[in-house]
DNA sequence: GATATATTCAAGCGATCACTTGAATACTAG
DNA sequence: CTAGTATTCAAGTGATCGCTTGAATATATC
């Protein structure tokens, strides 16, 4: 009786890690982490099958992390809880720090793509409060307009290149997207590099800065 | 190639989440977080083969969750560091906060071993300093001497009930063991309580304990 | 070198998983 | 009611998983 209780919550996480064990899972979680999406939205963003799509989205809201909202002919999926966002942080936390490989990607990626130290959340809060930087998020729309950092620029990174000149060329820019592994702002940093524009990248994404309770601004 | 990278990652993410995805595995990381084991003690504590735990073993070091270090005959088994138990931490998380099951069992025995509400780490600490309150640490030997919370004293579970004389009687006794779903704590305050001496568990174990940078004392 | 023990390897089995395909369901608009 | 669309359900397939069993490897002791 005693040691049943404790299998039975060990068996019931281990339903949480079986939901974190496929990479598309994983991707479909970041991409939830931003703002809640409709089924077929996943699928195209992800190149899944929309009958996939909907089977992994049942297997993650199975699991407690996602929850679905019907409006009409559509179901919006949304992360459960700021909690998920804090498993998902934990989760790439271990990969970076114990397994080589991650922190190879990480590191090529970073070492390769932005040779300088990316800006941890509270600096550039300080910073872009006394005006000092430039804050320029780089997701789709849609993301945006469900939260962004206080005063962000949003250019959408496919057109960054053509909307150079809606940004201040005296200013450094912090660009930032989804998250650690999103490469958009990676990508951003350095095309503003190459236009001669001081750039650099926020350490994380918006889930995180939320997470961390930094203010969040909604369109 | 850009896209690439972060798949991979999400890969390796994935794996471990793979290695999380087992109750026994979970069972043999909550029993590595209190200290290093050979496998064939982990393989008794769990009642696992020694096959079959060296196997799951072996996936979880692949998944760099645990390390291994190799002593004459034996190979002890650790976590590979504090990020892993706040992976677990955070697992446990988001089980207590959106799994209808585990909160049902977590608030079964709560409710119905212990009403009162568990003692949190940080005042405890200021309790145990003033000598308010005895620390007991109900865990075997070979985990106490590992390391305990400062002060605490080492009476294991199954010789509480003949040694409970060694516990000053005046003041409350705050039991603690290796986890929130480790049950001996459950079991000691009852056990304690029916011989009418005050006393709580500590909400955590020693894990969560030292992830927490609180003082840990090694015998 | 021979024996004993801890661990790992390798093969096998039923169950589960990821994905596909095609049909069924639920809802909206005409 | 009918047509159209988003989502889910159901069946099927190859791969992987968890566990068992029995052998192989590595290390210590005699």
């Amino acid at each position: 009786m005693s040691t049943n209780a404790k299998r039975d919550i060990f068996a019931n996480l281990a339903r949480i890690g079986t939901a974190l064990s496929s990479p598309t899972r994983i991707e479909f979680l970041e991409l939830l982490a931003q703002t809640e999406r409709s089924v077929e939205q996943l699928a195209t963003l992800t190149g899944a099958t929309v009958a996939n799509t909907s089977q992994h989205l049942q297997k993650l809201r199975q699991a407690g992390l996602i929850a679905g909202r019907k409006q009409g002919l559509y179901v919006f999926y949304r992360l459960a809880g700021d909690e998920v966002v804090g498993l998902l942080s934990a989760l790439g936390h271990v990969g970076e720090t114990y397994l080589a490989e991650v922190e190879r990607i990480v590191r090529l990626y970073l070492a390769q793509k932005d040779n300088l130290e990316p800006v941890p959340a509270r600096e550039l809060l300080a910073r872009a409060r006394r005006g000092l930087v430039t804050v320029l998020d780089v997701r789709p729309p849609e993301e945006y307009a469900a939260g962004h950092l206080p005063g962000a620029v949003n250019i959408p990174i496919h057109e960054l290149e053509k909307r150079l000149k809606e940004l201040p060329k005296r200013r450094e820019i912090v660009a930032y997207c989804r998250g650690p592994y999103c490469l958009m702002s990676y990508d951003a940093v350095a095309l503003l590099r190459k236009k001669g524009i001081k750039a650099r990248r926020l350490e994380a994404g918006l889930p995180e800065w939320r997470l961390a309770g930094l203010p969040v601004e909604r369109a």
